[in-house]
DNA sequence: AAAGATCCCAACCGCTCGACC
DNA sequence: AGGTCGAGCGGTTGGGATCTT
C-alpha cells in the first residue's frame, strides 16, 4: 500500500476515483516483471476478458493493453524474426485480394501479428512505392507487384530452395493452380489458415498440405496474353511463358515508362549487380536502388 | 566522433461490431 | 429499441536503433 498522500479515499467522488485509477495506469514499454505476471496469468487462467484480467492479474495496464501484448509479443507461437521471402510472397498476395485486412491476411502466416504484417507493409512496401514515386494503392504500382515483385520473389523462392534442399513454403493453403495474382480470383472462400488449423483437412492432402515452391513458380509462368501484357513487357518469346530474368536483363525501350516512372534503362553490368546483390535480403527493388545511385535520380 | 536523418516496431488510439441486458 | 461492455480492427505515433553526412 502507496503511503497516503493526503487524499482521503472515503473523501473522493467518482471522477476523483476515475482519475487516480487514470494515473495509476502504467503505459508505455512493457518491463519484464509485468510480461510475466501476464504470462503466469493466462497459463493460469486463460485469456479472455482482458479488462478484468488485467485487474485480477494486477497489472495497472488496460485489457487492451494486456491483449495487444499477449497476442503480438507473448503468445508463445508467436513468429519472430525476418519476414521471409514466402511470406513477403504470400502478404503481396493476399493483400492484393483484401487490401489492409491484416488480421485476415496475418491468418494465413502462422505466427506472425496483424501489427507485424501492416509494420511490413509500411516500412517496405510503401518505402518502395515512395521510392517510385506512385501511389501504393496506384495501377503502376499494382502492376509492377504484381509483375515484376512477385514473380521475382518466386523466383528467389525457388532459387533458394534449389540451393539449400526442399522448403516449407508458407501458402495460401490451397492448391497454388487457384492462386492468382489478379484480384478477386482464385479460392478466397477455400482458404485455409496454415499451421494453427487443427481442423483444416486438405482437399487433396498430396499437393494442398503444403504447396511445393515448383508449383507456386510453375503458376507464375503462366502464360501471359497480349491482353494481360499489351507491351510485351514480360514476355521473352520463349514460348508462352514470360521469362522475369529476361525481362530484368533486357528491360524493352521504355519500359519503366511503361508504368509511369520515370527511370532510365539499366546497362548490363548493373544487371549482373542486381542478380547478384539480391542475396539474401530478399530486396527486389534493389534494381531501381541501383538506378537512383547510378543515374542520381 | 558527433549530429542529424531515417528506419523500424511496439504500443496506443479511436472506431466499429456483436453480445447481452 | 437502446445502452453498455468486451473484443477486435486499422491507423497512427513515440522512441530506440541504425545509417548517413
Amino acid at each position: 500500500m502507496d503511503v497516503d498522500d493526503g487524499n482521503c479515499p472515503q473523501m473522493m467522488n467518482d471522477d476523483q476515483e476515475d482519475e487516480m485509477e487514470m494515473e495509476e495506469l502504467r503505459r508505455g514499454p512493457w518491463t519484464v516483471e509485468e510480461d510475466l505476471i501476464l504470462i503466469n496469468y493466462i497459463s493460469l487462467h486463460g485469456e479472455g476478458r482482458w479488462n478484468s484480467l488485467a485487474h485480477l492479474a494486477g497489472l495497472k495496464r488496460t485489457g487492451k493493453s494486456c491483449r495487444l501484448r499477449w497476442l503480438n509479443y507473448l503468445r508463445p507461437d508467436v513468429r519472430r524474426g525476418n519476414i521471409t521471402l514466402e511470406e513477403q510472397l504470400l502478404i503481396l498476395e493476399l493483400h492484393s485480394r483484401w487490401g489492409n485486412r491484416w488480421s485476415k491476411i496475418a491468418q494465413y502466416l502462422p505466427g506472425r501479428t496483424d501489427n507485424e504484417i501492416k509494420n511490413y507493409w509500411r516500412t517496405q512496401v510503401q518505402k518502395h512505392a515512395k521510392q517510385l514515386k506512385c501511389d501504393v494503392n496506384s495501377k503502376q504500382f499494382k502492376d509492377a507487384m504484381q509483375y515484376l515483385w512477385m514473380p521475382w520473389l518466386v523466383e528467389r523462392i525457388q532459387a533458394t530452395s534449389a540451393t539449400s534442399g526442399p522448403t516449407a513454403v508458407a501458402s495460401p493453403g490451397c492448391s497454388t493452380s487457384t492462386i492468382t495474382t489478379t484480384t478477386g480470383g482464385g479460392c478466397d472462400n477455400n482458404l485455409e489458415p496454415l499451421g494453427s488449423s487443427s481442423n483444416w483437412v486438405p482437399e487433396n492432402p498430396g499437393t494442398r498440405a503444403s504447396c511445393p515452391i515448383s508449383e507456386l513458380t510453375d503458376y507464375y509462368r503462366l502464360p501471359v496474353t497480349e491482353a494481360q501484357d499489351p507491351a510485351g513487357r514480360f514476355c521473352s518469346g520463349q514460348g508462352s511463358s514470360y521469362q522475369f530474368e529476361q525481362s530484368l536483363a533486357a528491360p524493352p525501350e521504355g519500359y519503366y515508362s511503361n508504368y509511369g516512372l520515370d527511370l532510365q534503362p539499366m546497362d548490363q553490368s548493373n544487371n549482373y549487380q542486381y542478380m547478384d546483390g539480391g542475396g539474401t535480403s530478399g530486396n527486389f527493388w534493389n534494381v531501381e536502388d541501383i538506378w537512383y545511385t547510378n543515374h542520381k535520380i
